[in-house]
DNA sequence: ACCGCCATTGAGA
DNA sequence: GTTGATGGAGGAG
């Protein structure tokens, strides 16, 4: 059995030893505090104090350190103590006394933060000075600065004004923080011969550099060595032991180049001490999401003299025997799983204790680690409380929107010292949102010592890092028949009328599901007529009776979204999940819009019309799937259908192995489209997000298939499936209609060019001319310019101000 | 006698 | 390279 202790030594363990664990948790507890008030903080001046009784304590501080101030009520000689403490959390003395009752008094009515920094270096060994600076909410500005001046301290004010002249080039950069990583020469590494997948070059240097981060003994370069000390040269601290090294990090390959198959790779070319992984049985670990994922066409077949132990953890029999995971290769769970696991036990408890958490993992491996992106949730708490040496985190879609998603990354890894929020926050997330420079290029500096990412279109040497085949994209203009052009024109210009008084109004907000009901409408005319199912002409909010209003509101919710379309919540700004639908008719997610009426009670207001809002007022997506049947019955062509079975059949009279993807938005209109196909004696299969994981899976090998008589085409809904399903079976891309989101876009056919991909991959997206479709695309093109993405802070009505603009684009107004 | 200046000295809560 | 208390030498009134 062995040891297992691999936290040694440094004086921030997180082992299980009762006594390191007060005091780290002292901090860390101050920390999660500041989580909670969101960085509203202002300054409201700072203050020289002292810190005394250093030569009781063991914490070294120096000139320009961050030290961390710590409430200490239970002291039994002073109630009002005041704790310093350094980066590492070892203490370094306490606030002199009287400055401390002034301290206590602040921190106890939490009406600031105090944060100390050393302003001079210290050979003192029993006092020194300290830099308190206070921060909190303006409201409280006045009782602060009261409290200090009528105990005759002197507060000096700290500088004022924020710099928004460089937000937008601080916004750049952090656009670009995950870019540009990587050209630093690291060599290539086969790997063991286990791995029967010859690696590609790319995948050799991944190899090669994760390696290293997990064996090299070296610092990250903000780290410096001054004599016997270890200076962190953003912290300004330095601990007399080497700091605890990250052994691991962020492999953000875009997606297919093969990160999974290079982690694998990983877990049997690099065991202890840089051994391959054979015979001797230890454990490791791969935490790993549901979704099934084929890599690219290479397959990660083992040879078979190698006897790799691998447990799947998971479903209600699943075996939580910590000596015998222990003695598996390579234990695969869902973030479900370990998250249930941990929940049920409470993380620490002994005796009961999540299996997954008792273990000591060698690796841990985040496989689609963006999951985990809010700290918040269960799942990234419970895998923060991991044992491991080793940490990964594989991402093909790195975080972008938000410092504190970053953060969850950093804790994970235990980037020390920033793993404890206090830090985060000071030296990094607080200078950043306040557009300050060298806070964004520590954080670069942070990113980039633990990350390797390369895209599609990185080059290594001046070569392309993997050679895709090309991809083109056609737009093809489709006519509509006179009788469509007709019926089209009817609903638009009735649509704008509607709309040109909502904007003569300035209520297009506060009709905003009526506006995109409309547009959906219109889109759905330049697909199929069918497609508009049995909705009425017209969805006024005038409602009778609470049945009718329901039903209308349903209707609406169908309409916004029910047919697949992209719309996001104005809440999360994400696209919206468990739709719900308010009675002033706006859609967000339920969590969210639960969240909203829970904290505000009675006074709840729409967030986006500030209508009143209840609970019990919000109208569901009720599951109903009856209309197929007399969609199917009478069944009409549309100029689309027929623009789309032309390039079909004259593909297939071309060249009969190429395959494609049919994918559009309307689920329904892929409905519609399997009756030509079958007409035509096509074979296909159909992937939209109705789908079990198991029939995506099956239909998916279907598709990639080679074997005679398989699939040409797949019907696919944009957004169908999770990351990294790979089609690359297929060549063309057939886009039925735009796209609110061209990222949404850009993801679909992503899933066959990529990795694997034999064939140049021609794109053709149909655009029904003269119609809203054409100013979707145009409203793409200026969207891709103006991508908000950097701090996400952009406010809901501020985004909904520009759509506005947006839809008086769209309806030519 | 007074005061600003300097060196000396000691130093949790 | 700090800070604060203390005390003494020394200059000005």
């Amino acid at each position: 059995m062995q040891s297992r202790r691999w936290f040694g030594g440094a004086g921030f363990s997180f082992a299980d030893d009762p006594v390191t664990e007060t005091l780290s948790q002292a901090i860390r507890g101050t920390g999660e505090e500041l989580d909670r008030e969101p960085d509203t903080g202002v300054l409201f001046g700072s203050l020289r104090g002292s810190v005394v009784g250093l030569r009781y304590y063991t914490g070294v501080v120096n000139k320009g350190e961050m030290v961390s101030l710590v409430r200490q009520p239970q002291n039994p000689y002073d109630r009002n103590a005041v704790m310093v403490a350094n980066v590492y959390g070892s203490q370094v003395g306490h606030i002199k006394r009287e400055l401390a009752v002034l301290l206590a008094n602040i921190m106890d009515n939490n009406l600031a933060r105090v944060e100390g920094v050393v302003p001079f270096g210290v050979t003192n060994q029993f006092t020194m000075s300290v830099v308190l600076s206070f921060w909190g909410r303006e409201e409280n500005r006045d009782a602060v600065v009261r409290q200090i001046t009528s105990r005759s301290f002197k507060l000096q004010s700290g500088p004022t004004g924020t710099h928004t002249h460089m937000l937008t080039q601080l916004k750049n950069a952090f656009d670009n923080l995950f870019e540009n990583l990587m050209e630093d020469k690291i060599g290539e590494r086969e790997a063991v011969e286990a791995v029967c997948t010859p690696l590609l070059p790319h995948q050799k240097q991944a190899l090669s550099w994760m390696c290293v981060s997990e064996n090299n003994a070296a610092l990250p370069h903000f780290w410096e060595v001054k004599g016997k000390l270890f200076y962190n040269t953003l912290t300004h601290s330095s601990v007399r032991e080497r700091p605890q090294r990250v052994r691991g990090g962020i492999l953000a390959d875009d997606m297919g180049l093969g990160k999974t198959l290079t982690t694998i790779a990983l877990i049997l070319s690099n065991f202890h001490h840089g051994k391959p992984l054979c015979e001797p049985v230890i454990s490791q670990s791969v935490s790993h999401t549901q979704t099934d994922k084929q890599t690219n066409g290479q397959s990660h077949t083992l040879t078979s003299d190698v006897k790799l132990n691998v447990y799947l953890y998971y479903g209600s029999e699943r075996n939580r025997d910590t000596h015998f995971l222990s003695s598996q290769h390579m234990v695969l769970t869902t973030y479900n799983v370990l998250s249930a696991d941990y929940s049920v036990s409470g993380g620490w408890v002994c005796g009961s204790a999540s299996p997954l958490h008792t273990v000591s993992w060698l690796r841990v491996v985040l496989d689609e680690g963006h999951i985990i992106r809010n700290p918040n949730t269960q799942q990234s708490k419970a895998v923060l409380k991991l044992n491991t040496q080793r940490r990964w985190i594989l991402t093909g879609t790195p975080i972008q929107n938000n410092l504190r998603d970053l953060w969850m990354l950093v804790a994970f890894l235990r980037l020390k010292p920033f793993d404890v929020r206090e830090w985060w926050n000071r030296v990094i997330q607080r200078p950043v949102t306040q557009g300050d420079k060298t806070g964004l290029q520590n954080l670069q500096a942070l990113v980039k010592c633990v990350t390797l990412r390369r895209t599609k279109t990185s080059r290594v040497c001046g070569r392309p890092l993997v050679s895709l085949p090309e991809r083109s994209v056609r737009i093809e203009e489709v006519e509509l028949t006179q009788k469509e052009r007709e019926e089209y024109e009817l609903a638009h210009t009735e649509g704008r009328t509607t709309i040109s008084r909502y904007v003569a109004e300035g209520t297009v907000l506060r009709n905003y599901a009526d506006v995109l009901a409309i547009l959906v409408r219109l889109r759905q005319f330049c697909c199929h007529p069918g497609l508009l199912g049995k909705t009425t002409t017209h969805t006024g909010v005038v409602a009778v009776t609470p049945a009718e209003l329901r039903e209308r509101l349903i209707m609406k919710l169908r309409l916004v979204l029910g047919t697949g379309s992209d719309e996001e919540c104005a809440v999360c700004l994400d696209s919206v999940r468990l739709p719900v639908i308010t009675h002033c008719a706006h859609v967000y997610c339920r969590p969210c819009i639960a969240e909203v009426i829970r904290s505000e009670q009675e006074q709840a207001r729409c967030p986006l019309c500030r209508g009143q809002i209840k609970a019990s007022e919000l109208v569901e997506f009720p599951l109903e799937e009856e209309e197929e049947s007399n969609l199917l019955e009478n069944w009409r062509s549309s100029s689309k259908v027929e623009a789309l079975m032309s390039s079909l059949l004259r593909l297939r009279s071309e060249d009969d192995s190429i395959r494609s993807l049919v994918v559009s938005q309307f689920t329904r209109f892929l409905t519609i489209l399997e009756i030509p196909l079958r007409e035509e004696g096509f074979k296909f299969v159909r992937l939209d997000g109705t789908m079990s994981q198991k029939r995506r899976a099956q239909v998916i090998q279907e598709f990639q298939s080679d074997a005679p008589g398989s699939p040409l085409i797949m019907l696919l809904s944009l957004k169908a499936g999770g990351v990294g399903i790979n089609l690359s079976a297929a060549s063309r891309v057939f886009l039925m209609d735009p796209a609110w989101n061209p990222a949404a876009e850009d993801q679909c056919v992503d899933r066959c060019h990529r990795l694997g991909q034999k064939r140049d991959v021609v794109i053709t997206k149909f655009i029904v001319k003269g119609s809203v479709e054409e100013n979707m695309v145009k409203i793409q093109r200026q969207k891709q310019d103006l991508v908000e993405k950097a701090f996400g802070t952009k406010n809901p009505s501020e985004r909904k101000t520009s759509r506005v603009d947006e839809i008086r684009a769209l309806m030519e107004l």
